[in-house]
DNA sequence: TGGGAATGTCAATGTGGCTGACATATGACG
DNA sequence: CGTCATATGTCAGCCACATTGACATTCCCA
């Protein structure tokens, strides 16, 4: 795109104040302090957790996922993770499958009780993010992302842009 | 700004699949990560967590600020502030000074080692940012913030916008 | 003088991270 | 076949950080 001056690699050297840098670092403070509120009221009727919440989003996004791939998106230990996913079972919200090629693996899928509470989780955040995008405007949603993209590490990346892939 | 159609409160009511909100929800996780990650690093190796972090934070953009103040601002309970400002004091990061209209207020400011922590932390903070908002460019630095202040609440949009007050 | 505000603190509890250790089942390979 | 590695599950203990509830102190103010 914009690559106005004489730099190399998109890197545009803008004069930025550590005032104007404060302000985006509180922008993200409050702003996910917003954004992950609406679900923690949900979850706290129910019983859950921002951990739940979180395995329950990936498993969603990507049904059939494993363990292993749960844990590396979620950047958690095993342990941690076990937690989380014994309840979920237990409770009925997520299934877990013996693979058909590789049988050690287990692979996750939401049941309906999960997919429903998944909707209900997912609908109120989509409406928080809805009204903020609707508000700003289109240009907006474009510099939102790129700047929260180039705010995340490389791995991280990978993990964002990356869609969905197997089953079974 | 760009009122283009015909809506009234700039809400502009764009056409936003689930998808691309999902999208947007990642962002959010994603980046989150990214931007509490050079902190947590610093904090590990001094012994601190993320609530000190906050704390100092809070301390240093407003020095003087009172306890109820600072409790507000981090929307936690003044037991949970109470531990680490305790640490904070005891290790001579924050000082605590009776305040002198009214004696019952505590005004907090940081030492000279409070300021080298925050100075230390806020660099790290500062560059990421400073990262993200060159490579992605001016114009996505201002919707990054229309998009993340839209997504606030109404009540925490005010900490966001208020600068700096008393002192004594 | 008495109520309420600002602060500090003790105790108990819950969530959600972590490390370390160990067990089981299965795949892969020589 | 035997061996090693992988994928998963689980127990135990620890820590950070949040909560509620109760109570004490100091001080402002009507």
């Amino acid at each position: 795109m914009a690559e106005s001056k004489g730099t190399q690699s998109g890197e545009s050297l803008l004069f930025l104040t550590d005032e104007q840098l404060r302000k985006g670092i509180e922008a993200m403070f409050f702003a996910y302090r917003g954004f992950t509120s609406d679900p923690d009221k949900i979850l706290e009727a129910h019983g859950y957790g921002r951990a739940h919440h979180r395995a329950v989003h990936f498993i969603a996004r990507a049904p059939g996922t494993t363990v292993n791939a749960l844990l590396e998106v979620l950047g958690v230990t095993k342990q941690s993770l076990n937690r989380v996913l014994r309840a979920l079972i237990a409770h009925e919200l997520v299934e877990s499958r013996v693979g058909k090629q590789d049988k050690r693996e287990r692979h996750l899928h939401l049941t309906q009780k999960g997919l429903a509470l998944e909707a209900e989780l997912s609908q109120a955040q989509r409406t928080r993010m809805r009204r903020a995008f609707s508000q700003a405007g289109p240009d907006a949603v474009v510099g939102f992302k790129q700047v929260l993209e180039a705010m995340m590490d490389e791995d991280q990346k990978a993990y964002f842009n990356a869609l969905k892939e197997s089953d079974q």
